[in-house]
DNA sequence: GGACGCACTTGTCTTATACTTGTCTACGAA
DNA sequence: TTCGTAGACAAGTATAAGACAAGTGCGTCC
């Protein structure tokens, strides 16, 4: 339960925009039906649009509406989105291949968050208009991913087919030379930069219950972090693609 | 010995934020929930909150309500700006080399930010413990820069120089293939991996006014992100040197 | 085609309620 | 004196509900 309601709101009109359901310069749901499908007022509602406003997202004409800013100037993720979802934004189409998907022993810097045991280890392309722009490996304890089928981490992101909640995370961003073996997959020549992205995710509890690595060519991709000093409203982080 | 309740309030409390259980920027209970749950009256509770809010671990506003103080965020933005700290923190000897200091036209993504026209640029390579781990180009307006001197770069942090308050920043990391300049300087093989660090300083009033562009070994240095589910509020953003 | 009206939108108010912190007084116990 | 309880009141905030002005798009009538 959210103390302050119209954060809420903002909260998943920036998820909605941002997953692409609506489409750059098309019209936002009028601030009555927001209103009424959010069951707040149109103050509180108003309230939601305004902060997006401040962060350049969407912008509205009096007698008009409000509708996606045709350059999200800094468009800026302040929650742990998925790349998927700007890429959507972005109108690419994203696609997931599994590689791998089998249980295995943690590997060791796994097994220092997890604990020893066995692990699911999924490994997985992500592609953007067929073109593959990330090799993405997500470990979870045994028996989480116990639950888990191979067509469904295809199908959609993994943290929604988790049984549990997730909190917040924390990942640590790298550079390397990339692997023979990520070389191959992501078409690049192997030794060629590639940022090397390790997150680890804990449920609202704390518990880190995924841990994952995500490579990235390094002239495909770049990570923008914007650092306030004055209002710590929101402190947006996230990531993007460089064209 | 007399036990001191709003004390032991103060302490329960204190524990509660560190262990995360209120997130950063987050609403803590009102005084009433509060008073309720620990059976103290208000005032007492209000002492409590008062003390840790003299530490500055939280804060309130009138009519809103206490919430974790942002200062870890600031914190942060202060570690970034001088990774000679945190080295000194580390037991490293940090130390400055100024490689060029001069006046030039800016080049294209400065000019960009800065507006076309004369600029200074300093060049200039950090080192710890004689090791070479960053080169680092500054640039700022021509007019702000003509009253720096090449030993006060090289003496102390950029910014501290400045006639003029910083505000906020934005920065984009990503990973490159080290360039023979740079390898050079770096003590590194030319080609392999280095992290890169653009970041674009405005003053209080929104203003560019000093972009800087930092190289990193990959093999020295990874960024920390801490990235916050729900709350659209503080995340954390730091950099630290890998072992 | 041009003028008009209608339905709908955002922008800007007011009024009211519930809840919050900020501050104060009065009183009791060790 | 110091620490605590209990309570009252002021001031600020978030939200609800609504009124009204002003702008936009569109269909209709002349």
């Amino acid at each position: 339960m959210r103390p302050v309601r119209y954060l809420a709101i903002a909260d998943d009109l920036r998820e909605r925009v941002a997953r692409g359901e609506f489409a750059a310069g098309r019209l936002l749901p009028s601030e009555s039906e927001l209103s009424a499908a959010y069951d707040a007022s149109r103050v509180t509602v108003r309230k939601a649009l305004e902060a997006l406003r401040d962060e350049g997202l969407v912008d509205a004409r009096q007698g008009f509406g409000w509708f996606v800013s045709a350059d999200p100037l800094r468009q800026s993720l302040g929650r742990l989105g998925t790349i998927e979802g700007q890429l959507a934004a972005s109108g690419l189409a994203p696609e997931r291949r599994v590689l791998d998907f089998r249980f295995v022993p943690a590997p060791a810097w796994v097994a220092k968050e997890l604990g020893p045991g066995s692990v699911l280890e999924v490994r997985r392309l992500n592609l953007a208009d067929g073109e593959p722009f990330a090799r993405v490996t997500v470990w979870c304890p045994e028996k989480l991913g116990s639950s888990l089928s191979r067509d469904e981490v295809e199908r959609s992101p993994f943290y929604e087919w988790l049984p549990i909640e997730l909190g917040g995370a924390t990942q640590t961003i790298g550079a390397a030379a990339a692997s023979a073996d990520d070389a191959d997959v992501l078409a690049i020549p192997a030794g060629s930069p590639v940022l090397v992205c390790r997150r680890i995710t804990t449920s609202t509890d704390g518990e880190p219950v995924l841990l994952s690595e995500h490579v990235f060519p390094a002239h495909r991709t770049e990570f923008v972090v914007d650092l306030p000093r004055s209002e710590p409203s929101i402190a947006p982080t996230g990531m993007r693609l460089v064209e």
